[in-house]
DNA sequence: CGAGAGCGCTTGCAAAAGTAAACACTTCTT
DNA sequence: AAGAAGTGTTTACTTTTGCAAGCGCTCTCG
């Protein structure tokens, strides 16, 4: 929220699942009511998750993983519902890097397009 | 539940994720009780859950997983919350899909160049 | 200037989660 | 036999989830 020239932080207890969420949204370019409609939520409450006001169930963040098109576990681990540690979101450019059947030249674009694309959400 | 010589199925719908626990509680030679405080839920609630009239929240969920010692993502498989599937091969697929720092259609451009190299590699 | 459509957010309520305190039953002890 | 202590379950209740409907705001279009 902005207060004159001021971005205020909101009082909503623990909002790190939220943020999370609300980030993915906005790299995602949806609105609420857009991301709500591709979980089969209401945009309300929607705007209370994001916010730290709600809590949702293992079914609602089972499908906000669907609607942000994204591994359940990452957004479990966000949500401090599993370890990190399980499930450990692997290194995409290790991967990359490891991948017996790509070509160095291949290997090579992917992982400057992983970098590129890191650098531009970095800077929205 | 036994009725003369017949087991009758208790109609709880959808009895899955309770049938689950229940049985790896028995097999840790818990009583419902210890089970529930090992979780800090109450036993009342995990009757209930075990038969399929409540449905546990994602941090309930978390805490079965402790009291039962066992890796939440099993339980969550269980649970029809992720997919079995996820969270195993670390391949650049699912290393693309896990990464939280980027956005759905950037994922997207990502497998799919990935998949067109390993498509070409074939045809060499 | 309205009118309309989009945005995020608030409110009031129904439905579900979750608990405390019982119940009925078995088993072991005195 | 009576009591204590264990088992799973039921009931009555409070708290939280999740939604429909609305609010206030901004932006665009005729």
């Amino acid at each position: 929220m902005t207060i004159g020239a001021v971005t205020v932080k909101r009082p909503g207890p623990d909002t790190g699942l939220g943020e999370f969420i609300r980030r993915q949204r906005e790299l995602g370019h949806l609105s609420v009511r857009q991301l709500a409609d591709a979980c089969g939520i209401s945009n309300a409450y929607l705007s209370q998750i994001e916010r730290g006001y709600r809590n949702p169930s293992s079914f609602v963040l089972k499908a906000l993983a669907d609607g942000l098109e994204m591994s359940a576990e990452t957004l479990y681990a966000q949500a401090g519902i599993i370890d990190p540690s399980e499930g450990e979101a692997a290194d995409v450019i290790e991967a990359i890097r490891h991948d017996p059947y790509l070509s160095a030249r291949q290997r090579e674009v992917l992982v400057e397009m992983y970098e590129s694309f890191r650098k531009l959400n970095d800077t929205d």
